[in-house]
DNA sequence: AAAAATTAATTAAACGTTTGTTTAATTTCA
DNA sequence: TGAAATTAAACAAACGTTTAATTAATTTTT
């Protein structure tokens, strides 16, 4: 395989596990199985890997809800949509996740925080655009749309933050594993899609999932 | 000022800026004004002394809502004294939730992961209770009492991963600081106070804010 | 209460490793 | 033959930690 594509996915996933500072360029050289010289010979320095690697993982994400935003079907639906399809890729790849959010909290490299935050939110502007189309027809009560966001985002990021705590806040075992768990992932899509029935429509009843089917 | 508790807080003050391999003990030391050595012969290793930090940044923290449990005021009233108590905490120490989050995202030393979890979820017990009390009186609807949680503090921990985010998302400028804002935190707090209204309420009218006073 | 003895606190210097990066030589492939 | 890829070795700098010597504070003894 390509030595420089080798490097990328090695070198992100260790990212991910123990950190920027927290991986040694012999460690990313010895586990993708080349040579130490190889990474400044590609990449020119470890912070140039490292931003090739946010750039290399980021190019796959693309904005999916573009297409959704002038679709015909009720606003309410376009929220499932994107509900379904945040938690898909963020349970996709939870360690880039950490990456990332990590990054921003630190101090170190703040020129990479504008393309972080950029690829984080990179789909915000649709969402607030559907919940307001959703206000300004009477579909959805007046809400703080950029809250509603946050809030979105930010509970199945909760999740993602680490296996222990997902795993404590949920009373599971230890062979429970949070970040793999279909169950888990339907879990969180049906509470997220109740609580935005009941955020955001005006006349809103308890719609009952499963349980008396 | 005792130079173990001066360690302690530059300590705390630069893993939290900087994180834990990003920081080194001859900075610590020389920001804290106290000799490199010092910081073995008080606390052993880089290590222990994170350890301790943790430690005693997290003593401050109590389970401040058990008594709110057995109080006699609607269980939607115990939900807004949540509410505003964790945006208050959270935000007065912005720094020490991004370290803890990080060494939770880590598996760098896997040995503290419990601890933390410990801390973050002090309180999700006596919430949970809350909740739960709320659905059996038929107060509330019946909601999955665990992913709420996770809505509550995952909202408020995603406007403090970093203020750039936090900027971007609200369409601020730069000279916005969000985590010294008093109105950002009244503005989270109507909405989170809004959204659990909506989602825990049997009939939840649209209670309507200051604007049409 | 003063002096001596003992413990604790603080210091500068050095320890051996590991760090990211570079060099210069060698191999591979077109 | 010549450019690109790959290698082992070396580089200086920074790392966490330890040492041994010195000063400060406390306790014990007179």
């Amino acid at each position: 395989m390509d030595p420089k594509e080798t490097i990328l996915i090695t070198a992100m996933k260790l990212f991910g596990q123990k950190g920027f500072e927290g991986t040694s360029v012999r460690e990313i050289a010895k586990d993708a199985g080349v040579n130490l010289a190889m990474i400044s010979y590609y990449f020119g320095s470890k912070e140039n890997l490292f931003e090739n690697v946010v750039e290399y993982k980021s190019s796959g994400i693309k904005g999916v809800f573009a297409e959704l935003e002038n679709s015909a079907i009720p606003q309410i639906e376009k929220i499932y949509k994107i509900i379904d399809s945040y938690i898909e890729r963020m349970f996709s790849n939870p360690q880039f996740h950490h990456l990332l959010h990590r990054e921003l909290s630190l101090d170190q490299r703040p020129q990479m925080h504008d393309a972080i935050t950029e690829i984080l939110l990179r789909n915000v502007v649709t969402i607030k655009a559907i919940i307001q189309k959703g206000i300004d027809t009477s579909q959805f009560k007046t809400v703080d749309t950029e809250l509603t966001i946050a809030t979105l985002i930010g509970t199945i990021n909760h999740l993602l933050i680490s296996e222990a705590m997902c795993r404590k806040l949920l009373h599971k075992s230890k062979d429970f594993n949070p970040f793999q768990s279909k169950k888990l992932k339907e879990r969180l899509s049906e509470h997220l899609k109740q609580l935005m029935r009941s955020h955001l429509l005006k006349n809103s009843k308890p719609q009952k999932s499963k349980k008396n089917l």
